[in-house]
DNA sequence: TCAAGATATTGACAATCTTCGATATGCTCG
DNA sequence: CGAGCATATCGAAGATTGTCAATATCTTGA
């Protein structure tokens, strides 16, 4: 209010490419809208379960299916498949069925939008 | 379960280096401990309010100090020193006292963060 | 010392999230 | 078709989160 702050104008977003994996990126300033889908994608990590599957596929070669996913973890089936919905909707894992089996591995996409979303956000 | 998922052991993780800001690199699997400290640190960046927060910092060359930070938005003064203090605490800002007022920017270091972080938890 | 402004903390409420048990859906094989 | 397994969805309980109004703490300047 009365502090010494310089501030510069805001500068309305110029859109850029969608990457596949994860909110489009813009070379400026986060609206509204943008820093809700960054929230949203942030959120789908923002819990521990869900890095460790996320990890468990990544160390993995090759995809694997809910059973095999659900051994590792004390968490009941209903729960580990609640999570592979966020990471799906989220893009961070794909998922192809075979016979009755859903067989989930990880996007590779999202390493490349880690840095791109952080030099983004942080205007870098 | 019955699955032809090829697995591979659990490998006891390496202790590395702290970087100064975010959770600690580590080379290999990600433990409950690890995982937990990770979703820790994104749930930090898992609400709009916040990631506008750290891009308007980002984009000021220098600090900003509350009051400042408050305009920007449409919300009371404690519902952003709320956030400020989750954003100090996962040392995504720094602040420090100027008589009565706290100035806040943006750490850098964080910057660094987001790839680390993305190769550790992806394996890559 | 006292008044006023800047920031932080507290307590409460609504919304959201994680988890579970129960159940539904979909697939395969007799 | 019908039994059995794999996965998804539903409904509910408990925990966590974002927000606000009220208030406390800290700092400056008169």
């Amino acid at each position: 209010m009365l502090s010494a702050g310089v501030e510069q104008p805001e500068i309305a977003p110029n859109e850029v490419a969608d990457a596949g994996c994860c909110p489009p990126i813009t070379s400026s300033a986060l609206d509204e809208q943008q820093a809700q889908e960054y929230a949203d994608w942030f959120k789908a990590l923002a819990d521990p379960t869900r890095l460790r599957i996320l990890n468990l596929l990544a160390r993995n070669q090759g995809p694997l299916c809910v059973c095999d996913i659900v051994e590792h973890f004390a968490l009941g089936q209903p729960t580990i498949s609640h999570h592979l919905r966020i990471l799906r909707e989220a893009r961070f894992v794909m998922v192809s069925r075979q016979g009755a089996f859903m067989y989930y591995s990880v996007n590779r996409n999202c390493l490349i939008a880690f840095p791109q979303a952080a030099h983004h956000i942080m205007n870098a």
